[in-house]
DNA sequence: TCATTGACATACCGTCGGTACGTCAATAGC
DNA sequence: GCTATTGACGTACCGACGGTATGTCAATGA
């Protein structure tokens, strides 16, 4: 199924070092701060190549590296998460696997600071919903049903602990913070999490 | 004290302007839509002047703006909670005070979405620590000592619940939520903040 | 009264995102 | 196998934007 023709080939080659390159990039000095001429250059082909793949220009490119990033981290937390037998133990381990993965530098930057302000909140929103807030949602939703969680909507809470971990991985990675205060904020957001227990 | 001199005068007359205008613009269309050609023309003045109280340029305008929304919240939320004489009301009276100002329009984007991305999370971290999550810790804090809370590091705490406010007070003022919302939102928190007792 | 300075306005520049057009090889039809 | 077509780019160029250097003129202080 793979390389049929030398001509797709070479598209999907070129698409993937742009898509490369410009996460590196965006990832390491933001959005705003990277042309359109380096981002080529480190690509090794021109802006003619950038338009044609992304007719949307620089904004559509850092969609794609958008959602490539989210899905990464979705399907991560969906790895542990199905790990786990004990429902209860999924929506755990899927939040502290969300923690870990969105405090990677290559994911930091683009999905949590410049994603909403370039695509504006909604889309960002959105994006992240069919990506991995969708997994939070299920769980949550399946651990009400079973009697787990005190009934109450969960669409309010799957925004309060989705903005908790995101701002606490913000945090985490950032320099302000060590290594060991990882285990506190898993600790802190476990205690949150327990507090929507029945029993 | 005030107006000393018709030059002062017209300087903070000028100063006003500016931060008037681009805060409304900002607020409306996002930084990064927002020319210098239109703020100055809005504003009734020139770049000259503009570059005159803020030599930064366009990122320095923003700060300022930034800084006087935050602190508007910061004093907002100040207030509604030395309204209360019981330091447990005051953290979750303050909370829902948060709630209710971070979901004004005039706010939202400048100090949630564009933020962090214009002036990087670590600088926007820190001045929204001076604004007003300074008074989340030391109401956090003061629940420690007094035995209300469990004993635990207040920081992780702060950034947590920093975190799920700003990411509910963002989905309470978009279209894709009712006014119903803010009901469930603030109940589904308070359960939240009640986890943290020790009782 | 006059020199100084502060608060702007004007003119200009480099860079950046975006577009129109040209090129050339891979494919498809005969 | 030969040719018409198309797809995957490269090149040249444009307008707009953020930023700067310089000019101007009134308010201020001596």
């Amino acid at each position: 199924m793979r390389q049929q023709g030398v001509r797709a080939q070479q598209r999907e080659q070129t698409r993937q070092a742009l898509l490369r390159e410009s996460r590196r990039l965006f990832s390491e000095r933001g959005y705003a701060a990277v042309g359109l001429a380096e981002l080529v250059q480190a690509a090794g082909v021109t802006k003619g190549a950038l338009y044609h793949h992304f007719p949307g220009g620089k904004t559509d490119l850092f969609r794609a590296v958008l959602e490539e990033a989210q899905q990464e981290v979705g399907r991560r937390v969906a790895a542990a998460a199905e790990a786990q037998d004990d429902p209860w133990m999924q929506l755990t381990v899927g939040c502290q696997e969300f923690l870990a993965a969105a405090t990677a530098p290559e994911i930091q930057r683009i999905m949590l600071v410049d994603g909403p302000a370039v695509l504006g909140w909604s889309e960002w929103r959105a994006m992240d919903e069919a990506a991995s807030a969708r997994h939070l949602a299920e769980a949550l939703t399946s651990l009400v049903e079973a009697g787990i969680i005190v009934p109450q909507p969960v669409t309010p809470l799957v925004h309060l602990l989705s903005g908790a971990m995101n701002e606490a991985a913000l945090w985490l990675a950032s320099p302000s913070s060590g290594p060991e205060d990882l285990a506190d904020a898993a600790a802190a957001l476990k205690r949150m999490l327990q507090a929507l227990r029945a029993d």
